[in-house]
DNA sequence: CTTACACGGGG
DNA sequence: GGGTACGTGTAAG
């Protein structure tokens, strides 16, 4: 029997272990259950014979080891003998391993901590979303075959599979400002697939005709409704925005308290809250669970979608092109309590929540597939893996295949070790601040990963004593050098990966862009560049288990060499640099024609060695300058890109962030400071003026604490205590909203609860100087203006004539 | 200056 | 599977 594997898990039943693979055949799930796997550890020993026999007696509360071998591995490229000891089940492991590190003549211990299913993976060699063949004994059960096998699972090539996507979104009523699981009920689950579903269950009914709506009894009925609804449309799977932190986590609160049971899974199970580092991601047996949030958060932290903001709705305008529907979260209550025309806003902007995850969610999963593919682990794990994490399984699978040991990873004194060394990074050159225009931007391609590559730099490699020093390239700086003779695992598994992404860029010019096949090649040229882009990050990660500092100070010592080199040419070409980082070349063309850009870009490249190639990434029409890694850029289609300058957040009031996007605006698109300067003037004179609406005054700030636990009392502390004062109920979560408020004393002082504000004069001076001026003044002072020249007072104004020319610009 | 605390996504 | 988020900003003290 053949299918496509789409997750596989490990479980325990009476007793008995076993691995399990979830296949998807023609619309059908089959469960493939493998007693027969492996768990096992390597033990390196100074006398491995006389260790290998005391491990074989080991006894710990009765367990003991399956069996104890003699095995030739390499460890970093060197040969050692290790003995592999396996595991009658994977929970024997902790306690017997902790008896035998303390045996006498063990020196290490490696793969103790690499978890049962993806072990499972690696030493079958299968690869998740790829298809797989098994052979055992079939049982139907509930619409779902179970396949007990008694062969491993082999490779095998299936036709594509269609796959039943779905999204969800609740919304839940949120009186206190951020809603409390333990008495705010979820009032709306919205439901999208991708084939055609669209659907809002409710438990009150507004009767507003629309068809989308379901509308159940209570809150209860909602979530049975919506695990039937899963059954239903049978997902596999099951998409959200954000809902490891907040979905999952809430409507497992609320069903526990509602006695519901969450049977999610295929298998009939509970939904399982895995621990994963601060959150919790909720797994489905035999569902994938994907949270779309990680996935675009992982692509922002690549720096391949850049936004100020990562919330559903600039994401879906960033990716889709389209608005949806906006609802403020603090008009839900009101919606809710008073019905009719905001409760069919509020219906509408659910459903568009779950369309937008849905939509969002199919650009991003071919994606995440093609990684699932390179990295050969669950798609459920991968689509929740940093970089460094991506690149690490792949090692570990290429380790696993050349037989090298995986370096455990770092804990206790040796991770601390790591912490404290500090290498020199990147070259980031100081920019030329202020506004530039008729930019083009060139960046190395892959500039990290092809200097691991030409230079073969890996911890086997480094200084090693096969080579002549005359044969070898020395590291810039430190005199390190690497081995000619031999390759690293690590330059050996990154190259295979840039060569599979040169040959995919040839196959993809035989196709049409756009076609289904182009696209599916694009998506895996990409993975294959985010995968071979994130090794050098990993070698100077301190977690990670390839960590080593020689070698990662080796990669950026070269890429200063490469750039600064650039820079130069640049200039004696004859274009002026007005910004650097890394791997990237900002330059003004100065008026020499576009074509001027292509011309220096041979010249460059005619002078590089081996597979390091610099690439013309764009031109743009203007950008704001302001220091190392801030600046703005504005493109041929009017797209502004910001860099830096991220720091509008909830605790900011809105007339900050109103005014500093109104800045970048008037700078970017009309390339007018004297307009962008009119705007804060404006502002400022309104603050004064008293001509602010309370609205864009409130500053919004979440109490993380009982208030009785602060000891540093910040604005929103007072605030909250003024609220309990006069007998409102506060609790740790809630989120305060307040105004300062003019008078004497510090600023925690003045803050007054939004509720309290009637009859009360705000703090202009406050929103002036600690609000809308900080968020301005760094674009603006590089356009030559002082703040006193951005405040309304009128003489300033005169002065402002005298010292900056805006007519020029 | 150091220390404390909050931001993000979600509602 | 995991003892542990993280990088960065403001305000209080």
């Amino acid at each position: 029997m053949e299918g496509l594997l789409l997750d596989n898990d490990f479980a325990e039943e009476e007793d008995k272990p076993y691995v399990r693979l979830f296949l998807k055949r023609d619309g059908e799930t089959i469960a493939a259950l493998d007693p027969n796997f492996e768990t096992y550890l390597y033990v390196v020993a100074d006398h491995p014979n006389r260790v290998l026999k005391m491990v074989g007696k080991v006894e710990v509360h009765g367990l003991r080891p399956k069996s104890v071998e003699l095995v030739n591995r390499t460890f970093l490229g060197k040969k050692v003998e290790a003995i592999k000891v396996a595991f009658n089940r994977p929970s024997d492991m902790p306690d017997l391993r902790h008896a035998i590190r303390d045996l006498p003549g063990v020196k290490e211990m490696y793969e103790f901590d690499i978890p049962p299913a993806r072990r499972y993976l690696i030493d079958r060699c299968l690869t998740p979303m790829s298809g797989i063949s098994i052979k055992g004994k079939t049982i139907d059960q509930d619409g779902m075959k179970i396949v007990v096998l008694d062969e491993p699972p082999v490779p095998a090539k299936v036709p594509e599979q269609e796959l039943k996507i779905m999204s969800f979104d609740i919304e839940v009523y949120n009186p206190a400002g951020s809603p409390r699981p333990d008495k705010d009920p979820i009032i709306m689950v919205s439901l999208a697939d991708n084939r055609g579903l669209k659907k809002v269950i409710t438990w009150k009914d507004f009767k507003t005709g629309q068809d989308f709506v379901e509308v159940v009894k209570d809150e209860k009925e909602l979530l049975e409704r919506f695990v039937e609804m899963v059954k239903e449309r049978d997902a596999d799977i099951l998409m959200g925005y954000n809902t490891d932190l907040f979905d999952f986590p809430y409507i497992r609160e609320r069903a526990r308290r509602l006695k519901v049971k969450l049977k999610l899974g295929r298998d009939g199970s509970e939904v399982l809250a895995r621990k994963k580092r601060f959150a919790t991601a909720s797994r489905i047996r035999g569902r994938v669970h994907i949270d779309v949030y990680t996935m675009v958060n992982f692509l922002a932290t690549i720096g391949h979608i850049r936004l100020i903001h990562y919330n559903l709705e600039e994401v879906y305008k960033y990716m889709l092109g389209k608005d949806k529907p906006d609802f403020e979260f603090t008009e839900f209550v009101d919606a809710w309590e008073r019905g009719g025309e905001r409760a069919r806003d509020l219906l509408e902007y659910s459903l568009s929540d779950a369309q937008a995850t849905l939509e969002i969610g199919l650009e991003l999963l071919p994606l995440f597939f093609e990684l699932t593919h390179i990295v050969r682990q669950s798609p459920f794990d991968v689509s929740r893996m940093t970089p460094g994490q991506l690149v690490e399984w792949l090692l570990i699978s290429e380790a696993h295949n050349v037989g090298e040991l995986v370096p455990a990873r770092p804990v206790g004194e040796e991770f601390e070790e790591r912490l404290d060394e500090t290498y020199v990074g990147a070259y980031v050159m100081e920019p030329v601040k202020g506004l530039h225009e008729d930019l083009v931007v060139f960046d190395y391609r892959s500039l990290y990963p092809s200097i691991i590559v030409t230079h073969n730099i890996d911890p086997s490699t480094l200084n090693c004593d096969c080579c002549k020093p005359s044969q070898v390239v020395t590291v810039p700086e430190f005199g390190y050098k690497f081995c000619t003779n031999r390759r690293g695992l690590i330059p050996s598994t990154l190259e295979k990966i840039i060569q599979e992404r040169v040959r995919l860029k040839g196959e993809m010019k035989k196709y049409k862009p756009g076609s289904r096949e182009y696209r599916q090649l694009d998506a895996q040229q990409w993975a294959l560049k985010i995968t071979a882009n994130s090794f050098y990050g990993m070698l100077g990660y301190p977690r990670a288990r390839w960590y080593f500092k020689q070698c990662a100070e080796s990669v950026t010592s070269f890429g200063r060499h490469y750039i600064k080199n650039t820079i130069n040419m640049a200039k004696d070409f004859g274009f002026d640099v007005v910004y650097s980082d890394t791997d990237s070349l900002f330059t003004k063309l100065n008026g020499k024609g576009r074509d001027s850009a292509m011309r220096f870009l041979k010249q460059v490249n005619d002078s590089l060695p081996g597979i390091i190639e610099l690439e013309l990434e764009g031109f743009y029409q203007r950008g704001v300058f302001i220091t190392k890694k801030r600046y703005a850029m504005i493109d041929d289609e009017d797209r502004i890109v910001v860099k830096g300058l991220e720091f509008v957040r909830r605790d900011w009031a809105a007339i900050a962030k109103k005014t500093q996007e109104a800045v970048l605006k008037a700078v970017l698109r009309d390339g007018s400071p004297k307009e962008a300067a009119e705007i804060v003037r404006k502002t400022t004179k309104d603050i004064v003026g008293g001509r602010v609406s309370l609205e864009d005054l409130i500053i919004y700030t979440q109490l993380t604490m009982a208030i009785e636990n602060y000891r540093a009392i910040g604005p929103h502390v007072v605030a909250a205590k003024k609220l309990r004062a006069k007998g409102v109920e506060i609790e740790p979560g809630m989120i305060i909203a307040y105004i300062e408020a003019k008078g004497t004393g510090s600023i925690s002082e003045r803050a007054v609860p939004v509720e309290d504000f009637k009859g009360v004069e705000y703090d202009p001076d406050y929103y002036v100087e600690n609000q809308v001026l900080p968020a301005v003044m760094r674009i603006m002072e590089v356009l030559g203006y002082k703040d006193e020249d951005l405040r309304y007072e009128k003489a300033k104004q005169v002065k402002l004539a005298e010292f900056v020319d805006d007519s020029k610009i």
